[in-house]
DNA sequence: ACCTGAACACCGTTCAAGT
DNA sequence: ACCTGAACACCGTTCAAGT
């Protein structure tokens, strides 16, 4: 089957294509090695241990991340600058659901993002405004500088399969119980489909909140 | 040892205490069970499940934060009405290091949670909001409404014990590799012990972010 | 150098059995 | 009604052994 020998670069390929397709609950060293054809004890001698695996997965990602914002033009202006960069890790976060939450669970920090960090403060140092203002701004991103947001109402990215029947069963009670979400829901009609506020973290949303962080930022007054 | 019976209140509260004590990864069926002087099966008598347990912990600390809030009082103002709320959030999450990381996990979202949002609409309502703006600071707001910030650069917060010697290592190098995150941090002098951003979720920052969020809400005009 | 088999210490969970 | 023991199907991992 696998002609070419295993090595970190293949196994750490495998698991990214793994969790794609079963999600991050899936990622055995056991079943990562069948994939590969080879036995699970194989890998320790490319990867020190599962931790190292899921650190290699969470390098990977950041890795993809940069790739697509060197892809973008640079306009020099610092905020479509930022605006972009985030766009960007925000597609890498949608081909891969499973990739906030492992990037949430490390313990120990990728060195890609501190990386990632350094240059959007580099873009707002360049911008004019003060270490102050791009340290209270980097807290202000949070995640969303990494293309995700709070994962509170998107259980998809959890783990596993998203599922809502039992939501979705007690719905009418629900409705009852919760006034104002409905009230609120019912005058937005997102979707029909939508059960509640899942699904909500669209394209709109995302870029509304960035827009929004955005202009507080300029708004400090760090510029000029 | 333990005279009272085992009740599902009586599992919960000792999953909490364990957690709080050894971290979410400490709470195993069976290490539970040994805290409550009974076999690990037991559990399963009271409890559908580890991932039963988890909703009941998740709930429990909805639980928490609605008592907080209900021990505030009410201003009448939406905005010190949402501060209030979200700074009492975060109090909970700051005495369980471990409920952001488990609430963000949890693919079934809690009946409490709902409750909480929909409070929070009804007080933007109250202030005079449209659905459509209320809809959007939800997302805006994202999990800071729940007391807690992206976990990326605060790892105590993923589970086990705060472990940064391996950053702290090579600090030298990444300063070098990373100029403007150096530079920031040199001129913020935030706190000698500090090894780059860790623990810089302080309260500081967590008040910046929500006051620039409700600065944003407020502009949008959605009020009067 | 690279891969493997058997074994160990853990998980969550089922199921029949105890009281 | 409430709790248990033994057993099962999984984990990650060590370690000595193969080639």
């Amino acid at each position: 089957m696998s002609r070419k020998p295993l090595s970190r670069e293949r196994a750490l390929a495998a698991a990214v294509t793994l969790a794609d397709a079963e999600g991050l609950k899936a990622l055995t060293m056991r079943r990562l090695a069948a994939d590969l054809g080879v036995e699970a004890m194989s890998l320790y001698y490319h990867l020190p241990g599962k931790e190292g695996l899921l650190d290699g997965l969470a390098e990977t990602v950041i890795g993809e991340i940069e790739a697509a914002v060197a892809r973008t033009a640079d306009t020099g202006d610092w905020r479509t600058s930022l605006r972009q960069r985030f766009l960007s890790a925000r597609e890498v976060m949608l081909r891969h659901p499973w990739a906030p939450g492992l990037l949430s669970s490390r313990r120990t920090i990728p060195f890609g993002v501190y990386a990632y960090y350094d240059a959007i403060v580099g873009t707002l140092i360049a911008g004019g405004f003060s270490h102050r203002v791009a340290h209270r701004a980097l807290h202000a991103f949070g995640s969303l500088a990494l293309g995700f947001a709070q994962e509170i109402f998107s259980p998809a990215a959890a783990g596993g399969t998203m599922d809502v029947e039992a939501t979705e069963a007690d719905l009418p009670a629900m409705a009852e119980a919760l006034p104002h979400l409905s009230a609120m829901m019912a005058a937005e009609a997102h979707d029909a489909a939508d059960p509640m506020l899942g699904w909500c973290d669209s394209q709109v949303e995302f870029e509304f909140t960035i827009d929004l962080l955005l202009d507080g930022i300029e708004r400090t007054g760090g510029q000029g």
